[in-house]
DNA sequence: TATAGAATCTATAGGTTTATAGAAAAAAGC
DNA sequence: GCTTTTTTCTATAAACCTATAGATTCTATA
């Protein structure tokens, strides 16, 4: 019991693989879809040991998404607390959006998709997590809008909302097809976005954003 | 056998209750987490009698997802075909899209969450379908760039998976929260996807877009 | 009202699933 | 090396699920 340190290490060492399996099979299958024996097999162990990690399937479905979400949000948060530009600061949010779906592809997947298959009360702390995520999102675009760069008849409510949207679709397709690059994904929400699709009347040079390049 | 239509009728009647029967347990709960049972005791049959109507459960799957899309698509086509003018059609295609989430939610739902648990070869249909959706939208857009209502360095491309994701992000959000309204989400999205989020610097009062009201 | 065909029911085979309990093996501590 | 604790294994109970087969009831028509 000295060093109370090598045992628990090993203990979550081994934990945390067996949630990434989980992760992995869930993404791939769907909760209902995977088998307690999927995830054992992943991680190379029988079926009944899986339980010594879980205490329950759906508790393995709870954990996943958790850790899904932890670094998502702690990510948005240091961006929002952080003085800055706007466009800089949207831009940042959206890299780490995509970048989460792109280093911790299936726990995301596995919260977007699978989620609703927990039972109310084990949503809770999920709903928290997601709601601070939201609420600061929605702040940088208030915040754009009180400074001035950002139109002041937006609803940055809505906008936010909208940018979870269109991130979580480009997250899912960075995984389905390999050639996108997170960059170019990055950079072409961020410009949509900002400058919407029409054709701009004439010397609108803006701020100082470079003419978009053409990217695929 | 003279009138060869009325137990026709009945027939597709009853079989057409069951796809919606299915389209909704599968909405809920997951291909995988519903039952035949579950579907069957919807309808007040019994858990066998349901293959009378659908020859597999992965039948009434395909079944499903097929009736979502096909309304989907032919709408989007007529549409794209018809000539006017670039916002309108624009309005029109997210319209149709969010009411078809509104009309036809269970079964949308279900075609955008569940579809890849059919086997590859069964999804073909879907996925042409799918296609033919993409490409309607997309021409749509290099329609607005050659006319010059859209800006010359548009990708179409891109844009257009964009507003997919951006609406069946609001259309699931459509069916949860009740007090959101079809028509401010369109109108909406509409303003977002073609103005942006920057403030515009000067008198730009665009085509004769009138400025965009405030909705919620 | 008798009959053919449509629609539904009952019962069940054969398989899979989650979760638990107790034995066995592996690792750590002294 | 011996003991304790951690980790894994085996076996199994109890429930559930899909799909089928054959009996039964309903419906429409002649």
């Amino acid at each position: 019991m000295q060093t109370t340190d090598k045992p628990t290490t090993r203990y979550t060492h081994r934990h945390e693989r067996a949630v990434a399996a989980a992760a992995a099979i869930f993404a791939d299958k769907g909760y209902h879809g995977a088998s307690t024996r999927d995830i054992a097999e992943k991680l190379g162990i029988q079926q009944g040991s899986l339980y010594y990690y879980f205490k329950s399937k759906e508790a393995a479905l709870e954990e996943v998404c958790l850790t899904a979400l932890r670094d998502y949000v702690s990510h948005i948060e240091s961006i929002a607390s952080q003085p800055g530009k706007l466009e800089v600061k949207l831009q940042a949010a959206i890299a780490a959006h995509l970048a989460t779906y792109k280093h911790n592809n299936e726990a995301m997947k596995v919260h977007n998709e699978q989620r609703l298959y927990l039972p109310k009360d084990r949503r809770k702390h999920l709903n928290a997590l997601g709601s601070r995520y939201r609420q600061q999102l929605e702040g940088i675009f208030c915040e754009g809008v009180s400074t001035g760069q950002l139109r002041r008849d937006l609803d940055c409510h809505f906008t936010a909302l909208s940018l979870i949207g269109l991130c979580n679709y480009w997250g899912i397709q960075l995984l389905r097809s390999a050639p996108l690059k997170t960059e170019d994904v990055t950079e072409k929400c961020v410009d949509i976005l900002l400058h919407g699709c029409l054709a701009r009347k004439a010397g609108i040079p803006d701020t100082d954003t470079q003419t978009d390049t053409q990217v695929n």
